[in-house]
DNA sequence: TAATCTGTTGCAAACGTTTGCCGAATGGAG
DNA sequence: CTCCATTCGGCAAACGTTTGCAACAGATTA
């Protein structure tokens, strides 16, 4: 059915061993030949098929994306610049949902090993050991971890986070909460070490609630526990928490940013279409997703395993303001965003 | 490096043959034979070789997933409800993002054919001769376009927007604006024909604006001209442009929905969380991503090939109000949403 | 003129499976 | 005790490539 190499090879006249030449080591054909047989494959509609020279070579030219759940607006982008990236270097991707589950995590690494040339791992839920474990069976990148000796790509949410809370000293809050992320991440350790330092750097009382699924509703079902704080400043695990809290808050009447601010993380694009626009640390994350792939396929070549962090960026928008110790005329102030590719 | 059946069949004393009829064909084998084959296939951590079985049973347990955005957040939901599905019957995803590049699609169909054994191809972008030429080269399903005799599945985006025009019509609108998608969806154009004639049937004027972009910003650079014609009430391609619409009608201090109604089609996870909370027209993606599977390892089967069209609902949040044609009493009203897997 | 090199091509083994065919062993029926 | 059916497992070919090796021709060098 399918046309192979050998029905190019009948058609112009040449052994199997030329064609397959003319496609993977053009140099070692002869000009004249290689025109000929590079026509009747086109003429053919011939295709090489990446499954048989997977087989000999050992390089399927795949790699697997794994994230733990692909509806969270924070990831599609990043799938999305991977994806690209790696198509542009003739590679296909697998893209997987873990729904969360650590034990799909890794049941769903071994299933793509055989598969791909590497997998990318994307804020992973199972355990630094488990991670370390896998990388044996197959070459790994982390995406939003950071192991020992393991190849990874962060983002810098410490400083990010250290932005966001010296915005709210400045802007005269003292006593600010912490709306935690869910328990294994590391981006939501490293969220809470950098704004409780950063915060008692400023002479703020630093509350931290939680841990918290991450989506928008566990955000506003939070909001009795954020006012019963007395604080007049929330900075949330990521943006959909961020923004549930905001309405949860209007809903009862209270004035954002008039009467407690909000600043979140990610900078998904709900955030610019919510009122009042989220201010937020913005996550490279089309940036992560490229540099990880990059990393993943050099890998390859020298083993070399660097990390990578990444700069994060404050967007002020509309959900931070003055608070009760602002300097006279405080006032929130739009900053230039982060760059984009 | 890699453990192969051979490592198996030599460690537990039987041919490769035996080791392999284990896993494909668990029935020949001898009970005793299978359990010692399995322990000893575990010792060694084998797992079989996808490729290789690909190359001779021609079967890769591979589909593509080709999307115009991934970043759109219509896309996701279905991205992940069918990776799920999929993965439950033993089958992996490519997922792939053309950008919305028509090429890109064609290209991408060719390079992904060898390696899946099919394709979902969702909205696509290019024509229909093209899908048709595609289809005699990889077995195909549309998502989201009908084509005749082509496998597909599509959401009755008609009677949804029935359903909204209805809606409008009752709550007292008498004239009504349609805020146009892309040019080449033949979503947009089933909207257009079912909301145009549902207005006439109620005796309501129906202005056709675009075709647009399908983001929030063409629905917010639509506002002028919406205001122009002089209507109450907006039906919009999709969530995303209505929620732009939305805030910049909010931001020049009109309300909603006391001076317009505005409808939305998708029914995004934040139209939800936008204030005030968007009424919609909810498309069921996940079970579109889901029927496109079955549909796809089906036709393998048998060569049927059906078309599948799915339901949509109108899902009634607080962005319509009456009009000014409203009977005594008119109010909008909660609606059962549609139900999830 | 002989020896060596270079460029081009063919040959055949290999990659890790699946599967049709055949033979051996077992057990039941006659 | 023979025959036949059934169950099980081995053998080897095949899937579509890549690649080390060898062969050959023509060109270059000594």
């Amino acid at each position: 059915m399918a046309v192979t190499i050998r029905d190019v090879a009948k058609a112009s006249g040449v052994h199997i061993s030329t064609v397959s030449r003319t496609f993977s080591a053009p140099h070692l054909v002869n000009p004249e030949t290689r025109t000929r047989v590079l026509a009747t494959a086109e003429e053919l509609g011939y295709r090489p098929n990446r499954a048989a020279r997977a087989l000999i070579t050992g390089r399927t030219h795949n790699i697997g994306l794994i994230v733990a759940d692909i509806a969270n607006p924070f990831f599609p982008p990043m799938i999305k610049a991977a994806e690209t990236h790696a198509r542009r270097r003739d590679y296909h991707v697998f893209v997987a949902d873990t729904d969360e589950d650590p034990v799909v995590e890794t049941d769903l690494v071994r299933a793509l090993a055989k598969q791909v040339d590497g997998i990318l791992l994307c804020s992973p839920r199972m355990s630094d050991d488990q991670i370390e474990q896998l990388r044996r069976e197959v070459p790994l990148v982390v995406v939003n971890r950071l192991i020992d000796g393991l190849p990874a790509v962060v983002m810098d949410v410490g400083t990010g986070a250290r932005s966001a809370v010296r915005h709210l000293v400045d802007l005269g809050h003292r006593h600010l909460v912490y709306l935690s992320g869910p328990r294994g991440s590391w981006t939501n350790r490293e969220i809470r070490k950098a704004a409780g330092a950063a915060a008692r750097a400023g002479g703020a009382e630093f509350t931290v609630l939680g841990p918290h699924v991450p989506v928008s509703s566990t955000g506003a079902d939070a909001t009795e526990a954020v006012l019963a704080t007395g604080a007049t400043a929330v900075l949330a695990y990521n943006d959909l928490m961020a923004i549930g809290l905001l309405q949860a808050l209007q809903d009862r009447g209270i004035a954002v940013p008039e009467q407690i601010s909000v600043i979140g993380f990610d900078d998904i694009a709900a955030g610019a279409l919510v009122r009042p626009t989220l201010t937020t640390v913005a996550n490279p994350t089309a940036a992560a997703g490229r540099a990880a792939v990059d990393m993943l396929l050099q890998q390859g070549d020298d083993g070399a395993t660097g990390q990578v962090t990444l700069r994060t960026d404050l967007v002020i928008r509309n959900s931070t303001g003055p608070g009760p110790y602002a300097p006279a005329g405080a006032t929130t102030k739009q900053v230039a965003a982060y760059a984009k590719e």
